[in-house]
DNA sequence: CGTTGAACCTGTTTGC
DNA sequence: TGCAAACAGGTTCAAC
């Protein structure tokens, strides 16, 4: 469910509050889906919260030891599916799947909770952030026009697999890809190489259109995001294409179809987005 | 290169 | 009603 405006949403929430905050204590539930369980419980207690940032659907806490032990370090997070960060009360009743507890010095404490843990936790080196966040493509709220065409024109695979590959661009999930080629009248099925100069303008158009509004909404709750306050988001409302199959589209009354496309369940128009030869009929 | 399917794990929804 | 299958915002890996 996370994917950039939820993260982005996240992130924000979080930077409110942990900036100049110290991280007094970590306790850890199950770590199997973290990297270096051990050394989050010896190399995070005493730190202090300097940043909070978000790489894609990757959020990443500054951290500085002051002291006897001076030096930085850097908490990587992935929400994965069902992962939550939220900032509560630290007598706030234990939500069941909560699975790392930092406590702050107000009193407050910074939680993970992630039933499917999907997710994925490490501490690293400054010196590791490349090695971590380096593969990872371009930011489509920042890339100019002209490079996001460049990424897609220059590939043949499926245009939702490319827009679904963090090594393309970081951050789309399979709501706002679906959304994103919606709006842009693009089937998924299309091969990237094989998009004119005019779609690939709707598409940018798109996406960046699409990514703002789910920011500025607090990302897409279907079933269980929530934000790091624990307020749901709003731009599930809006969702054009996405798990509307059977649904009549908002802009030619055709009905919302679904099939898999890049492994992943697909919605489209079938109407507005024309599929290529290749997936015709059948 | 690009595609597909399975795996990771738990909870919810759907179908018979 | 009840149980099993299908499905879910993500990523990664093997096989073709």
């Amino acid at each position: 469910m996370p994917e950039l405006p939820e993260v982005e949403t996240v992130a924000r929430g979080l930077r409110a509050v942990l900036p100049g905050r110290r991280i007094v204590d970590v306790r850890l539930g199950k770590t199997d889906f973290m990297d270096n369980p051990a050394e989050i419980g010896s190399r995070v207690p005493g730190s202090l919260v300097r940043a909070v940032r978000r790489h894609g659907k990757f959020l990443v806490l500054d951290l500085e030891h002051d002291g006897a032990r001076p030096g930085k370090e850097l908490l990587v997070v992935h929400l994965g599916m069902t992962g939550q960060l939220r900032v509560v009360p630290a007598d706030a009743e234990i939500a069941p799947h909560t699975h790392a507890f930092f406590s702050l010095d107000d009193s407050r404490e910074l939680r993970f909770r992630d039933p499917r843990r999907f997710g994925r936790m490490l501490v690293a080196a400054p010196a590791e952030e490349e090695k971590i966040l380096g593969p990872l493509g371009a930011d489509p709220t920042e890339v100019g026009e002209e490079e996001f065409g460049r990424r897609i024109t220059s590939r043949r695979a499926r245009i939702k697999a490319l827009l679904l590959d963090q090594t393309v661009f970081r951050g789309m999930g399979n709501i706002y890809t679906d959304e994103s080629l919606w709006r842009a009248k693009i089937h998924p099925a299309r091969l990237g190489a094989n998009l004119k100069p005019a779609e690939v303008a709707r598409l940018y158009r798109a996406v960046r259109s699409i990514l703002a509004e789910a920011i500025r909404l607090g990302g897409s709750s279907i079933s269980d995001f929530v934000g790091s306050n624990g307020e749901p988001g709003e731009f599930q409302i809006r969702h054009r294409a996405y798990d509307r199959e059977g649904k009549k589209c908002s802009r030619c009354g055709t009905k919302i179809r679904r099939m898999i496309v890049a492994g992943r369940s697909s919605y489209f128009c079938p109407h507005c987005q024309r599929a290529p030869r290749s997936t015709r009929k059948a």
